[in-house]
RNA sequence: GCUCAGAUGGUGGAACUGGUAGACACGCAGGACUUAAAAUCCUGUUCCCGUUAAAGGAGUGCGGGUUCGAUUCCCGCUCUGAGUACCA
């Protein structure tokens, strides 16, 4: 029979979902193998053509995997909260368990179709309560845990309180907030209950704290950082604002420097590691006080203002400091005198929403406090102005200026007419500012002459000394906030009590999202869970915030190691065998969320001993996003400007008037319009007339992102009802590299079906019967065989997986030539295959007599070099590097033998006209180049 | 602005450690089969000159360099894409 790729497909799909063919062990000799893939987020979109392409190269490699002999494990589930089902919600009033359910049941369907290895017994759901009850657990524990700098680790609380009551707050070094009070143990004995919870709420990893938050009020929730692009909300596009609002956080400060330090150990993509790195942003100077001169009206809070900067050394050129609008003392700095300036600009600040304040980066504003502070190392007085262009939250909120070496102090000076000093020799500061570190330092009192390491050395030591300064390490990462004003999410394990957060027992666990009436929040503004009737427990209110998206993906690969515990989150002896990931692959739109979050919850796990590794995953490859290609027709426009019913052919579209239209990417064929299609595409075309060219109507083409409104959505279930499964493996393949971007075009992939197609009929006869016979190999068949064990092996593991497909079709195109019926080859490239091409593979294999769902185990081939030995080669030869001709020349002759046969060639002779080659260079194997 | 990635035929791409640039596939052109079409098969296909063939020349974004030899290494530039954004 022909090859009949509907029923093959559909046979195979239904036997592995029988058989749980691809169930991975837990108990076994092998070792084990770890893929993952990033698990979706279930829309109501459904899958388009983008979204597999990781998937399939990560079921390629884990069946691969399989066929080396290892026990792999390949899961799938899906983060299944988060804010498209609650908006659909909030539209249609329809619970977004039941829409989750159903997107869940599409994904599915399609994910099944393409052929998945996927071990589907132990899925996991974000939004069931058997899953999320551990994410509240794991939520419990950080809040049972703080981080001890000392031991450079998460330590219980517990631990903290028995030191607190032994020693008082001495000793502790601990990673909290900023405003822990100092005190004795007979101070802490004599604390009230509450007065101690509030005191170790600022140790604990999960705490609550006022902070400026970005809060988006057209979807009614705060937003993370990396939720936040350009100042609108990322999902939706809607603007976001700051707020002061009292939240949930995650101390991820804390690990800060073991994220950092941990990216130098995982193999993964440089742009991501350097992303993350940025995201951190950890930098090293110092900090400094600046005395406030006492001649000014002092403020009462304190009487100096701290900086940080990273050139310390340029500290004798400072000639202004700035602070930021928003910095607390702004209002006790200002003198009467210039009140009116400061908060006129105070004013003109906040009405600038953030991307004014971007776009403005150019211009110099800024206004004078009226005040002065003390250059601690000169004594020299320093006017206090406020700018914008530092910011509240980096740093302290306040700048050490030093015009001759940073750009931007150097505009600001020459706008508000302030003093620049240089204070290198080597500095050329007449146009810009100069932030060398080269040279000798001047007008620096006691490092005058020193270089930077030294002179930076004494300003710190000075400093020190003065006890108004000293060596520090900044980071631009700020703690994660850690709660939604939303419903659709893992309801926080907390009751407040006398306005002190409390954790539920565990025995409660999971605490279930409750039923509410509307999806909105309440009159009062508070988050649709206080619409929950009977909501409460007997000791005082829930929470009402929920936890966010990626609370539920910062462990999930852990619960697919042991997915149906109901005792723990996952069990010690199934963590200690499957580890951590060995290879996940997704994209990396996650660099500074998803996977930065996971990081962290994983090292919190690690220092508690629940599990084993540092990193959780290993190895991580991105793939490439999937651009969409609209084409486009192009209407006429009639003398009086208006559209006709008339299409102009791309190539013709020069010599009308003619305005673009998206056509349905569907009914175009490497460009050419179907125009009975496109005809019965939409009413308004029935009669449309078409200006051809070549008797073709071309359309135009551009890369945009693939969305509905454009038409150029492609989807894999009508790919594959057409060629099958197989193939769009395939093809998806075949497109590039998998770590690059491309626009999806489907131009291209009959040819990978006719490969199947092609590779069907080797163990066919002209009539299609199935026909191999048992004979010896011939050697130029084991040399197509061999060659290809190898190749797609090593391509395999170096993820090079579109490679592997023109080398499949090369292997295939040999032994077509050379009539190949041989059983002992074509069964062993069912099983190299097989990996590409699952189900035309077991169809084949079972042909060929093995036992129905072997081949998923069965041992890759082993390579033989002998079969690919030769004995001649056909050297290019070229004059000057340029390749004239090949020589056919014995690969057991050496250099100068080689030398000698070549020279003596007549149509060498002709070439050299002669002439004696000044020189000649032979790479055996290689190449023969004579110079001339 | 900064950081990173990339640029190869009409198209997607290959060339793994510096050694025959354009594999494989699409498209296109021509042919076979057919009453015809589809499907299938065969041949050709980087560009220029020539054209029956041969022979020749140019060529991997641009300009230099190292080398017997550079798509590959080095320096400078242009463009495209991604990330980031006054981070002190």
């Amino acid at each position: 029979m022909d090859y009949q790729f509907k029923d093959i497909e559909q046979k195979w799909q239904q036997f592995w979902a029988d058989n749980q063919t691809f169930k991975a062990e837990d108990k076994t000799d092998k070792p084990k193998y770890y893929v993952l893939d990033m698990f979706p987020y279930p829309s109501g979109a459904g899958l388009h053509v983008g979204h597999p392409l990781g998937y399939i190269a990560s079921d390629i490699f884990a069946r691969y995997k399989r066929l080396k002999g290892f026990n792999v494990l390949h899961p799938m589930g899906y983060d299944s909260f988060g804010l498209p089902a609650e908006q659909y919600a909030i539209q249609t009033g329809q619970h977004p368990a039941v829409t989750t359910e159903a997107n869940i049941a599409t994904y599915r369907r399609q994910l099944d179709q393409i052929g998945f290895s996927f071990d589907w017994s132990r899925e996991v759901r974000t939004s069931s309560p058997d899953y999320y009850k551990w994410t509240q657990w794991i939520f419990m524990q950080l809040f049972n845990n703080w981080y001890n700098k000392d031991a450079d680790k998460a330590q219980s609380i517990a631990k903290l309180v028995e030191h607190f009551e032994k020693n008082g707050s001495a000793g502790v070094n601990a990673v909290a907030d900023e405003e822990i009070s100092s005190f004795t143990a007979d101070e802490w004995e004599a604390k009230s209950p509450n007065e101690q919870q509030q005191e170790l709420l600022k140790y604990r990893l999960t705490y609550l704290r006022e902070s400026t938050v970005n809060w988006c009020p057209a979807l009614g929730t705060v937003l993370a950082n990396d939720e936040v692009k350009d100042g609108f909300s990322e999902r939706g596009g809607y603007p976001v604002e700051q707020k002061k609002m009292m939240q949930w956080s995650m101390r991820i400060t804390a690990y800060a420097e073991r994220l950092l330090q941990g990216l130098d150990k995982i193999d993964w993509p440089e742009p991501l590691k350097e992303m993350q790195r940025n995201w951190i942003g950890k930098s090293t100077g110092a900090s400094v006080k600046f005395p406030i001169d006492a001649q000014n009206s002092k403020p009462a809070t304190q009487n100096y203002i701290e900086v940080f900067t990273t050139r310390v050394d340029t500290i004798f050129g400072v000639t202004f400091l700035v602070i930021a609008p928003e910095h607390e003392l702004v209002a006790e700095l200002t003198s009467p005198d210039q009140k009116a300036g400061i908060d006129a600009y105070i004013i003109q600040t906040k009405k600038k929403s953030e991307l004014d304040r971007m776009a403005d980066a150019k211009t110099v504003s800024g206004a004078f406090t009226g005040s002065y502070v003390i250059n601690p190392l000169n004594n020299e007085k320093v006017p206090i102005y406020i700018a914008d262009y530092v910011l509240a939250g980096y740093g302290t909120g306040a700048v050490m200026a030093v015009p001759s070496g940073d750009q931007r102090d150097f505009l600001f000076a020459r706008h508000f007419s302030l003093p620049v000093i240089p204070i290198l020799d080597t500095q050329d500061i007449t146009v810009e500012a100069d932030p060398t570190k080269e040279g000798r330092y001047i007008n620096s009192d006691f490092i005058n002459g020193l270089a930077y390491k030294e002179a930076t050395a004494a300003v710190v030591a000075k400093l020190e000394a003065l006890g108004l300064g000293k060596a520090k390490v900044n980071f631009r990462m700020r703690d994660a906030i850690f709660g939604r004003q939303r419903y659709w999410g893992e309801p926080v394990p907390v009751y407040f009590k006398e306005g002190l957060p409390h954790l539920i027992s565990e025995s409660d666990l999971p605490l279930l999202l409750p039923e509410v009436d509307k999806y909105l929040p309440t009159e009062s503004g508070e988050p649709p869970l206080g619409r929950a009737e009977g909501w409460k427990h007997p000791e005082g209110d829930y929470e009402l915030s929920t936890m966010p998206g990626w609370a539920g993906s910062s462990w999930y690969w852990y619960r697919y190691m042991d997915a149906h515990n109901d005792r723990e989150f996952a069990s010690k002896e199934a963590i200690a065998y499957w580890k951590d990931v060995d290879l996940y692959i997704g994209g990396s739109e996650h660099a500074t969320g998803h996977l930065l979050y996971s990081r962290f919850w994983n090292k919190f796990l690690k220092d508690i001993d629940l599990v084993v590794e540092e990193e959780p995953f290993k190895k991580l490859i991105n793939q490439g996003m999937i651009q969409g290609r609209s084409n486009f027709v192009y209407r006429l426009i009639d003398e009086e400007g208006r559209g006709t019913n008339t299409f102009v052919s791309h190539g013709l579209i020069g010599r009308y008037k003619t305005s673009p239209l998206h056509v349905d990417v569907n009914i175009v064929e490497n460009e050419v319009l179907n125009i009975n299609k496109f005809k019965a595409w939409r009413e308004e075309y029935q009669d449309a007339e078409f200006i051809l060219e070549n008797g073709k109507y071309i359309c135009g083409v551009e890369v945009e992102k693939m969305s509905k409104s454009k038409f150029n959505v492609v989807n894999p279930d009508d790919l594959i009802a057409r060629y099958g499964a197989d193939t769009l493996r395939m093809y998806e393949m075949f497109l590039g590299p998998l770590e690059q971007s491309k626009p999806w075009n489907t131009n291209g992939i009959e040819g990978v079906f006719k490969f199947l197609r092609k590779f069907w009929r080797l163990f066919h006869n002209d009539v299609w019967e199935f026909t191999v016979t048992g004979a010896e190999p011939t050697k130029a068949e084991l040399k197509s065989l061999h060659k290809i064990i190898r190749k797609v092996e090593e391509d395999i593991e170096r993820f090079s997986f579109n490679t592997s497909v023109s080398s499949f079709m090369i292997a295939i195109n040999e032994l077509t030539d050379l009539k190949c019926n041989n059983r002992k080859v074509l069964q062993d490239l069912v099983v190299v295959l097989s990996a590409y091409a699952p189900h035309i593979c077991e169809e084949l294999w079972v042909m060929l007599g093995n036992g129905a769902g072997t081949l998923s185990y069965a041992a890759y081939p082993k390579f033989n070099p002998a079969y690919l030995v030769e004995d001649e080669f056909a050297y290019p030869v070229s004059i000057n590097g340029k390749t004239k001709m090949n020589l056919n020349i014995s690969l057991s002759l050496e250099s100068k033998e080689i030398e000698e046969f070549v020279l003596a060639n007549a149509d060498v002779q002709r070439y050299l006209d002669g002439k004696q080659p000044k020189k000649v260079i032979v790479v055996k194997g290689r190449i023969v180049n004579m110079v001339v």
